[in-house]
DNA sequence: GTGTGTCAACTAACATGTTAGTCGAAAATT
DNA sequence: AATTTTCGACTAACATGTTAGTTGACACAC
């Protein structure tokens, strides 16, 4: 089985807080990026070594790591970047669903005339953002309606919550190739949620952004049979 | 402030796996029932020295923990059991809801007859020990059908995603005073539940586990002002 | 009495040493 | 040749030593 390879995680210098939470984020940022391949195996010393630190705060990253699914510890063998599984990807898809059409639904409800006005302002951006071509600044823009839907319901912690529980979603979701006319679909889907919204239907709201995050999910659905390496073989995790 | 009373803990011997998980199973057990009260400090020594071991263990169990949002660590200073939280309970009863009203929906879509054997089943044996004025019997049974609920949505981290984002809620439950009739009262709601999931009507189905689920907050709430001391006094977490 | 500065005690965070369990490859047996 | 056994290298788990930051009490000035 191949290695993480540890040079590709990025210095900590640039971040702050304790050792642990750095080097949490930083070995997150690679599997997120697939820098850290799904089913690689991660050696606490190489990264000890490469970031010149001790075996603590590396321990303490993975075994956070380990209870959100993203490594496999076995214990007293080794560790290693969890594979994707289309199971844990249903679940996801599941999870984030209910809460998302949930939000959707009270920021109908509960719509104010400034969160109407952001919405309105990110939709404009997306709109700019893809006559310039411009697929990063989309995505972000995109995780920042779905982001302010969210905040209307006052769940400080909803945002973390929906992005800690989609975490194989967004891992596989960095394998799928950008496709013609993609991120129209998803403007037009964006305006269709936020008709809802503005108007305060909110059985249409929800029934919307229940479209929108199920196709999400059809798209990934044929990435098991495409990258069979690095899927796991076995059906539950 | 008051400090944790560490002979609480219950000893590990009839736990099984590493020491950390035991450590943390017992820590977070004592917690729940408030033999821990919220805003007591931990003492890691204490721990260590009531039990038998050494500081690693402890550590990890504790800052897992901390993830959790059940205890707060202070860097450098000291770890203290999280107060509870209106503002947080409520966002739990959001999430709460968001998800088993989704389950209750699958469910009623997708039932199956074992499902429905099963959901009467549970609901028998309520009566019984209603009639047998076995509380905690009837708790019991209480979490089993919902978690019946949620398992036919084939998404096996349901259940436990669900108690994960409760643990604020539960951890409030405690202190609530069984009220005259409220065992009845939830078996009736669970009767409606379980009729519209058997009639396969998932609108009802929603709107009745929702209700259901919003009677719990409802009771909560004027906990902040019986037991203002377990309470924190900011509005967020 | 009130505000401020100093300092000692305590703590989490981190480093490092030790133990014991796991795995795979080579050796021994069939 | 195929299977089992043995054994050594490697690992996570745990113990313990060290560092550095925080807190609160006390003394002191105002």
């Amino acid at each position: 089985m191949s290695q993480a390879d540890v040079t590709k995680l990025q210095s900590l210098n640039h971040l702050n807080g304790p050792l642990a939470d750095r080097v949490y984020r930083a070995v997150k940022t690679a599997i997120m990026h697939l820098d850290f391949p799904p089913g690689a195996s991660i050696r606490k010393t190489s990264i000890c070594e490469r970031l010149g630190l001790s075996r603590s705060p590396v321990s303490e990253a993975l075994a956070k790591l380990s209870t959100e699914g993203l490594v496999d510890i076995m214990p007293q063998s080794g560790t290693r970047v969890a594979r994707l599984s289309m199971a844990a990807i249903r679940e996801d898809a599941f999870l984030r669903e209910a809460l998302e059409v949930a939000a959707a639904s009270h920021a109908a409800k509960a719509r104010s005339e400034e969160t109407v006005a952001r919405l309105s302002r990110n939709l404009e951006m997306q709109k700019l953002m893809i006559a310039d071509g411009a697929q990063d600044d989309f995505m972000e823009t995109d995780m920042a309606f779905h982001e302010t839907i969210m905040e209307t319901t006052g769940v400080t912690r909803l945002p973390s919550t929906v992005n800690a529980l989609s975490q194989h979603v967004n891992r596989a979701r960095r394998l799928l190739l950008p496709e013609p006319g993609g991120l129209k679909n998803s403007l037009e889907e964006h305006n269709k949620i936020y008709d809802a919204i503005r108007q305060q239907d909110a059985s249409e709201a929800e029934s919307a952004m229940r479209r929108h995050v199920r196709r999400l999910l059809q798209r990934l659905e044929p990435l098991e049979t495409a990258r069979p390496d690095l899927f796991s073989t076995e059906e539950a995790r």
